[in-house]
DNA sequence: GAAACGTTGACGCCGAGTTGACGGCCGGGC
DNA sequence: GCCCGGCCGTCAACTCGGCGTCAACGTTTC
């Protein structure tokens, strides 16, 4: 999953990031509101994790924009002050989900979590398809009830695998979701990560090639 | 479907030119204006892809011929400045669609798919008849419900026959649809991609020869 | 500091796309 | 009725880009 951090607290945002990368996520950071408006331009975040009180454009206004431009992000609202009025405010502008300050970090990755899944609509919150058990929340894969371990890279790869739901996804398409912006396009990272899931999987061969097009899985 | 890209910057012209070749499109690539409006003439496009910084002929003046020759060909401005102004110009100029730079690729993909089903009416986003079940955004056919896997031109050899709905098309038509610029009409590349969709679309046929006119579904 | 992980370069294979060749079918001309 | 020629389907061969894999290096993690 695609994720971009907007807080203007460094130690915090470092924090953050680390975290939710260490859940499998790919994860941009950026410390203002004008610098948010670019990135979410460029790429295609499935969440933003949103600090409300930010330097050049308020975060009241990043969420604005978002929601004007029907963006499919979901954006997760953090708030220094905790009061109802603050609440009701943020869910107003168009946040899907609301925070305050100070959090313990499994909160917040739990949050950012169920916003993923609610990204696309109706997703349950375990992934399974053809024999693969996929549970975002205890990062955790199953192939036919036996137990997977899997790399983080592996782990995000085969999760957008699981949310096309069979269709094939090409690898920009993993790159844009399972790395982030210092991937470079073209090297063959996917390949090698498709490679070693392929292997940990087992047979029969559940990651299909569509030549000339991507992955899928079946 | 066939699709002109104008943009003078190689790079993302390129980017732009693979991702859609990636989708079963045929792409030809021009970097000015002057170019897009003789391959204009030649040519018989479905979707424009159209910078509006050209040299030599400005998009806005391409935009303009295009709507005063009444062609068929939709039209999707890109557009440095992302103000309300340039977007209600363009508009105004003809374009069908609009989208600011910077942008993610899905997003130019998803739009240029929109703006290709539009160019024939009131056809539905997934394509049915004679059994065959041709779904162009996650790329998948189904003959009487069982998958069947195809390469990139014999889907869009098979999404033109679709379109046509039962009407016969010729193999100039295919080629000018399902092939660029670099095609060969003298060589019959045409009848070797319609031989292989049969083996592939197994019994009984459904892809039928019009003598003497060309291919038809039924 | 060791082990796991991610990335990169090199190499070989396979299949998609194309091309040339050939043969059957059909219609028209003599 | 016979021959000729165009149209079309099929087979085989070739080319080339995409993809899988091995090995090695740099980086992160515990």
């Amino acid at each position: 999953m695609r994720i971009l951090v907007v807080e203007d607290e460094p130690l915090l945002a470092e924090t953050v990031a680390q975290g939710l990368r260490r859940d499998a996520h790919a994860v941009d950071v950026v410390h203002d509101g004008g610098a948010a408006l670019e990135r979410l331009d460029v790429n295609d975040y499935d969440v933003v994790v949103l600090d409300r009180d930010l330097p050049v454009v308020h975060g009241d206004d990043v969420c604005r924009v978002l929601a004007q431009r029907e963006s499919a992000a979901r954006v997760l609202m953090l708030t220094a002050a905790a009061d109802i009025d603050d609440r009701v405010a943020g869910l107003a502008l168009g946040a899907d989900d609301y925070l305050p300050k100070p959090f313990a970090f499994r909160e917040l990755a739990a949050r950012v979590t169920a916003l993923g899944r609610r990204a696309r609509p109706a997703a349950p919150p375990v992934l399974e398809l053809a024999g693969i058990r996929l549970d975002p929340h205890r990062r955790e894969v199953y192939r036919d009830g036996r137990y997977v371990p899997l790399s983080r890279k592996e782990f995000a790869v085969l999760a957008e695998l699981l949310r096309a739901d069979g269709a094939a996804v090409s690898a920009e398409q993993l790159l844009e979701k399972a790395w982030d912006e210092n991937a470079d396009p073209f090297t063959h990272t996917v390949r090698m990560t498709i490679l070693k899931l392929r292997r940990k999987l087992g047979d029969p061969p559940v990651v299909l090639t569509e030549p000339g097009v991507g992955y899928r899985l079946a």
